[in-house]
Parts: C-alpha cells; structure tokens; sequence
DNA sequence: ATAACGCGGACTAGTACACTCCGCGTTTGA
DNA sequence: TCAAACGCGGAGTGTACTAGTCCGCGTTAT
C-alpha cells in the first residue's frame, strides 16, 4: 500500500487528458469511461481539485471541468496536496518528552527546538515535495505527446464530441436506443 | 497518518540509545521503560532490526541487543527498510492500459516504458530515500550529544546498570520488595 | 419537464497500523 | 536444578483510512 493514494493516480490521469482540451469541458463521467475507472469514484475527487483551484467547474446539463490555470503553473504538488490535504509524511510522538530519566518534569533542553529523529524526516519529505513540486502537468502531457501516433487526439476529439452529442440527442440517434 | 510509522520512529529512538553503549547488551524491555513506549510492541520492532543485520541479539537472562556494526555505517534508509520492508511510495494501477479507444487490446506504443505519472513518482520516491540515506545514525547521535548536560549519559549508564543488576538481586535488595 | 451535470453526505468492505497476549527455547544465577 | 529474564513468533484486537457505492439535492441546457 501507498502513501501516494490511487485518487492522486486517477486525479493525475483525468487532469492530463484535460490539458489541451481547450474551452471544452468534460464531465467526470466521460472521463471515467474513457480511462476505465470508476465514475463514482471520480466524482469524488473532483470537487477536491475544484476547491485547490486546479480545476473550474460548470453545472448543469453540458456542464464538466477544465483546467482553471495554464498546464504548466499546476505542478504534481499542487495536485498532491488538493486531493490528499497536505499530511505529513512522518507523526511524530516526542518520545523525547517521555525519558524515564526525566520523572516528574522534562528539561528544557531536551524539548528545546524540533526532535532530532524528526528533523530527518521532515528533511526527507522535503526533499520529495521539491521533486513533486519540479513537475508540472505541461511537462507530463508533453513527454505523454511525443509518444502517442498523429492521429491519436484526432480519436479522443471524436472520441468525446460522439459521446456529448450521442447524449443530447444531436448525432447518431440509432445507437443504444432505448427498447 | 503517516507512512512513515511510529514502528520506525521507536526503531530509531531505541537505536539511537544503543549508540556508545559498546558491548553491553540492552534488553527490548529495558529500552520501553527507559522510553515511556509499550515493551510488548518494541518487542516487535527488534526482531526486524535483527533480520536485516543492523543489531546482533543475545539470548537468555543477560541478553538483550546491541548494534551490528557501526553507528556511521548504520543510515535512516536501512532502518525504515527493515522495519518497513521497501514498501513503495506509489503503487502504479496501469490506467493507460485502460483506455476505452483502446477496445480490445492495448497497442505497444501505450504500454512501453514506466507509466509518465509513475515515472515523476519514483523519482520523488528516489529523492526522498536519498535523503534518508545520508543520514546516519551516528550523525544524529552526535547532534543530540551536543545538546545534552556533562553528566547525563552517566545517569543513563547508571540508571540502566541499577536496573540489571536490581533484577538479577545483585544489589538495591530493598526496594519495590513483593508484600 | 426531463435528463445530464456537479455537489455532498452516508454507507460498506478490505486492509494496515498500533498494540496485546501467550507459549516456546535459551541462558544465567540463586 | 529450577525459576526468572531473555529473544522469538504466532494469534489475536481495536481503530482508522482507503477504495468504492448509493442516494438525494440544486442547477442548467434541450
């Protein structure tokens, strides 16, 4: 089990898909179905990324979320924080505080400053905050759109708009027809 | 809640008390009351600490654990390894794979190489446990001894010395006595 | 007016952590 | 020699969090 939750993993995976979609918002149901992940679950994590200022939100029937800042002013802390709210990586238990030496009453010096074991360890998460905080969501879709072949947007473009238009009835009136 | 657990942080604290105490063993039991922590769940802790190498255990009446090599050859990582056991930061669930324009089968292309999101996770992982690594036990052990008063690892050494002996009925006879 | 949206609260199953208890074999010292 | 202090390991227990579901609410386009 992980620290890093999978809600960070499918928040992550629907942001990207956001980058580059431009003024079109998705809902969280369209992007649950094209990644094959719960939608219930994702709605849950949306609202969280709503609230950090990831994403904008618009309601109602063609409503769905975009990006709420440019791609690359959104880091992988920033999406970090918003879904799990900034937990520390360690808790510390000030076992300094509980030394049997210091029955009755803890000196001064021993409780004097942050505790030493901690200060490791706030070192450490640090350390990989700064790494979370180096990457922005531009530099992941980048690297994501020098892998995919030409026509691939093309497919998830077309991909999206048969759904939107599937469902308010506006194309494709055959598919899925009810009775 | 951390991921970093409070097995990890007793680990530390007891080990960090093992530093300078040479060749004298100190019992796991002996280490929770000096502490103020449970000695049923630090019992817990050490068989780990021995699996890995980083304490040598005696066994029988005078038994107890001491360090297995050197404090300066002893780091952070090496004991959140031990007691942890290499859990990783991040637990990838492959969502690429899981594209719904993917029908049927994945094509090469999606699935070659380490997942984008996954990558810039291991490389915060890496961050994290290189700044571990470069703390040794010895290091932390020197900046508390720093802090503490001339006479304090005397009254340590005296307090530890009163208890085995205390057991073992060599000495202090009256106190604490059944009825 | 209906249906697709976002929103939020309540709920569940599984798992991990912090912690306890017990019985075993080993070793020492009274 | 026998009890007591050790380490060791397995089997628990309670709590908390994660992953995931379900429902009803207000909003909005068709």
């Amino acid at each position: 089990m992980a620290h890093i939750t999978t809600s960070i993993e499918y928040g992550i995976h629907c942001l990207l898909w956001l980058v580059g979609s431009g003024d079109r918002a998705m809902s969280s149901r369209d992007l649950a179905e094209l990644q094959g992940v719960s939608p219930s679950f994702l709605a849950k994590i949306f609202p969280k990324l709503e609230k950090a200022g990831i994403v904008a939100a618009s309601e109602g029937v063609r409503g769905g979320y975009r990006l709420a800042r440019p791609a690359d002013a959104i880091s992988f802390l920033d999406i970090v924080d918003a879904i799990e709210g900034e937990k520390p990586l360690f808790d510390c238990q000030e076992v300094r505080e509980r030394c049997a030496l210091f029955a009755g009453g803890t000196p001064a010096w021993a409780t004097d400053g942050v505790c030493a074991v901690h200060a490791v360890m706030l070192q450490a998460e640090k350390a990989m905050r700064d790494a979370l905080a180096a990457q922005s969501l531009q530099d992941v879709a980048t690297r994501f759109g020098r892998k995919v072949p030409d026509d691939f947007f093309g497919s998830v473009e077309a991909w999206v708009g048969d759904r939107i238009s599937g469902r308010t009835g506006r194309a494709r009136p055959a598919r899925e027809s009810p009775g």
